[in-house]
DNA sequence: GCCAACGTTGGC
DNA sequence: GCCAACGTTGGC
């Protein structure tokens, strides 16, 4: 069984919070409107039933990682851009070649206190974060295990 | 296949 | 609201 990965997954909380997220039906949504290649790659190509992601809140006060989740579902056809009527409809893709693909999360822990960008920056453990990289933009980020543990362990309080 | 123009992202 | 970073597009 393949080792279990770490994600870091970008959204603004006025399009979808994480408490949107925690009002879904069993707590999961469908990824869906991923319109980047290497995200898109990313999902394809090393996502994986189990996976851990943090949820971090993008132009948000404050901006944080506010809680974690888990892939539930790996890859499949992203249904937004197959439909003309939605905003991320691609011409391009089509049922045979969906081109983009979505995966399903499932909320897992909300943080005690929000984990805040300030924070990570601060943390010395931390500074290979490609969250804390000026011009990052990729809206999933992968994460190293330490850098998991790092962060939930902030949360926690038990880390400095 | 180069690269300028353009659009988007997202922290500041 | 600004603008740096960077992906995409399209003319050549």
């Amino acid at each position: 069984m393949a080792e279990r990965r770490y994600w870091l997954f970008k959204s603004e909380p006025t399009a979808y919070s994480f408490a949107d997220l925690q009002a879904e039906e069993d707590q999961t949504a469908e990824w869906d409107g991923v319109r980047n290649y290497q995200v898109r790659n990313f999902m394809r190509d090393d996502m994986r039933v189990g996976d851990g992601v943090l949820f971090y809140h993008s132009s948000a006060k404050p901006l944080a990682v506010v809680g974690t989740a888990r892939i539930v579902r790996e890859a499949y056809a992203d249904s937004t851009a197959l439909d003309p009527a939605e905003k991320h409809y691609d011409a391009k893709s089509s049922p045979d070649n969906p081109i983009w693909l979505m995966v399903d999360i499932k909320a897992e822990q909300e943080f005690k206190r929000p984990v805040t960008l300030d924070e990570i920056k601060q943390n010395p453990r931390l500074q290979n974060m490609l969250v804390i990289r000026r011009g990052m933009r990729l809206s999933i980020q992968p994460v190293t295990q330490e850098e998991w543990d790092e962060v939930v362990g902030m949360d926690s309080g038990d880390s400095g």
